[in-house]
DNA sequence: TTACATAGTGTTATATTATAACAATTAAAA
DNA sequence: TTTTAATTGTTATAATATAACACTATGTAA
């Protein structure tokens, strides 16, 4: 566990808060008050959040979210749910599937040493 | 099989073409010549081409290659194998993958209609 | 403690990726 | 044929992300 810097720290506290992918203009502009004003410096804390495992970015939507293992060893195999309509995401925790991911050879036989998964569907309740 | 329209038709063929993903303005700029001037025109035809399977979108990229299954029903579960030097990619058609994916359910029961996937490693010749 | 390296900060400017809004045209279906 | 849907063309602008440079803080090793 390594300490934050203060922007670093700033910004993860943010997105650990929100209950929702944040994006880095919505970031910048909630920091703001505190001081951090251009889109570099959000950009830089994002970037070593994703590094260090903290936050994970959803592709597929531009936007940042907590890192849900109490321990950030799987920044390195990260696999998520999407909710197509109410765009709620969901980080999946399942070990038969990063087991399944982790050990997946392809034709060549080439292994791979990160992978990122997004499954879309309909959560509970917007079905 | 859908018939393509003149822009989508001129887009599909350069990126059936190119060797490795392409960005959207690289695309502009290359089909510039055949009286496609505007980005709008480019990203209309790839949505399209997305949403009809003919190419996929390398989210982690933002860069689009062509579907290389050539029956195109995999559109909504991709996979790919992206090299983190040469950016190398590879669309991955491995039965047992997306039929491990297709029925994969999570702790609620929750199955998707949907996925992308992107392994990340060292392709052959960079090893 | 000093020096030196590494990581982080602040700032301005700019590059890259993507969409809004509106008018006109073409293709397909009823 | 008429009318509906899909596509095109165009201008403007929004949203996402990085380059380059100067400076500051922190950690480490002599």
């Amino acid at each position: 566990m390594q300490t934050l810097s203060k922007n670093q720290q700033i910004i993860f506290d943010l997105i650990d808060k929100s209950p929702e992918p944040m994006k880095a203009y919505a970031i910048l502009f909630n920091v703001q008050k505190k001081g951090i004003k251009a889109p570099l410096q959000v950009y830089r804390a994002l970037d070593k959040l994703v590094e260090i495992g903290k936050i994970h970015k959803i592709e597929s939507r531009n936007a940042f979210i907590a890192c849900q293992n109490s321990s950030c060893q799987v920044s390195k195999a990260t696999a998520f749910s999407i909710c197509e309509i109410c765009e709620k995401v969901t980080e999946i925790s399942s070990s038969s599937l990063s087991k399944y991911l982790t050990n997946f050879k392809d034709k060549d036989g080439m292994k791979y040493s990160k992978y990122n998964l997004e499954f879309f569907g309909l959560c509970k309740k917007c079905r």
